[in-house]
DNA sequence: TTAAAAATCAGGGAATACCCTTAGATATTC
DNA sequence: GAATATCTAAGGGTATTCCCTGATTTTTAA
């Protein structure tokens, strides 16, 4: 196995180095490249092109879907490994679209950081198993349905907005000219759709899944 | 100088690895501790008292917030630096209240973490340059504060966690032993601090403004 | 050590949300 | 054209939230 040259890019020092200290005494892999931000990031690649970029998702500057794309279109041959605090499915789907190769929570210890390099570098795609299997089960069940984010009808979709308004049933109902029962039943699908127990429920997991 | 001891409590290892590897080159310190979250740090300081904890306010299991207030009344010699992302000016003011000698940003390096070490060694309290000015600006216009991000009360944030948990009133009441009709009150004073028509309202500006 | 803020509780009532079931009318898709 | 999904709506409840008022105790800050 030749040596492997790595890059990281992530704003929060601590993490940065994190990585660089769990990496750095692995003697095939060199790291070439530490930013903490988009710009020297772009900067740096066209300078020192590594093999494998760890790159945080949540910048200051740019935001991690846009930086990839950017990047891999420039360096075609770059594996990217996002990395991120959250385990959002649909961003995950999102990033494996725009041809990240693999994606990591940052509770990844050494090995599963070495797993996830040598996953990338033969071609492979790396994803942390518990994405992975929610990933899989999101697919597996139905091909219709795009992703965990539960899919909702044009007018649940329309109920859910005005839910969020904090607008009554009756509000809700003279919004959209139907009778206040259809807005309930809207509700009552909407809620049995997203697992949640009442309205609070639902906004919150609409927030998360960026329904609105 | 003496040697100090220093323990690092963080979820995420890489950054717990990037304190390691940021301090452990340095002759008068002494890494006795890392720990993953709340549990694992109260059992831990129990057996091997540092001198000074990093610790991570967004743990798993227990706040920040009151996991060192447990930690200073069991050990009232120990000195606790908190560590996060984010730079919620009230949220620092509370751990400031509780005890807590030092506030950084995840993205110090090394010099800043040295200096924030000597300084609560010495007694003071260490606070990243621009949290302080921020802090100052609050103080100096109004202890009253309520610029943007409204103040909650402990028991009011209480409430709102167990909200935003899709409990009814009577689960809340159950949960924090307290009579539903004091739920009520709260949840009626939370509504007009935050300007909040219902729950709904509630869950959503609490989510906006990261009062969770 | 006062004054103020916060936490506690309550009565009582109106408004609203939640739940289950059923079902016709309209689209949509295979 | 037939199966499927969606939108619509209702009955008939029960549960919960929302709102106002007023009050005592406890904690915190000046």
């Amino acid at each position: 196995m030749t040596t492997t040259k790595i890059a990281i890019t992530d704003d929060h020092v601590m993490v940065l180095k994190g990585i660089v200290s769990l990496l750095e005494n692995t003697p095939e892999i060199k790291i070439i490249g530490e930013y903490e931000n988009g710009e020297e990031t772009i900067k740096g690649l066209d300078l020192n092109l590594p093999d494998v970029l760890f790159l945080d998702i949540n910048l200051p500057d740019i935001n991690g879907i846009d930086l990839s794309k950017q990047l891999l279109k420039t360096h075609p041959e770059l594996k990217i490994i996002a990395l991120t605090n959250y385990e959002d499915i649909t961003f995950v789907k999102r990033m494996l679209k725009n041809g990240v190769h693999g994606y990591l929570l940052k509770n990844t210890d050494k090995l599963e950081l070495v797993e996830a390099l040598k996953t990338v570098l033969s071609g492979d795609v790396y994803l942390q198993k518990d994405i992975q299997k929610r990933l899989y089960n999101q697919t597996s069940k139905k091909a219709t349905n795009n992703g965990l984010l539960p899919k909702l009808t044009r007018r649940e979709h329309d109920v859910l907005l005005a839910i969020s308004e904090e607008l009554t049933t009756l509000e809700i109902s003279e919004k959209l000219f139907i009778s206040p029962k259809t807005v309930e039943t809207h509700r009552m699908n909407i809620m049995s759709k997203l697992g949640a127990k009442n309205s609070v429920g639902i906004i919150k997991i609409a927030i998360e899944k960026q329904l609105l």
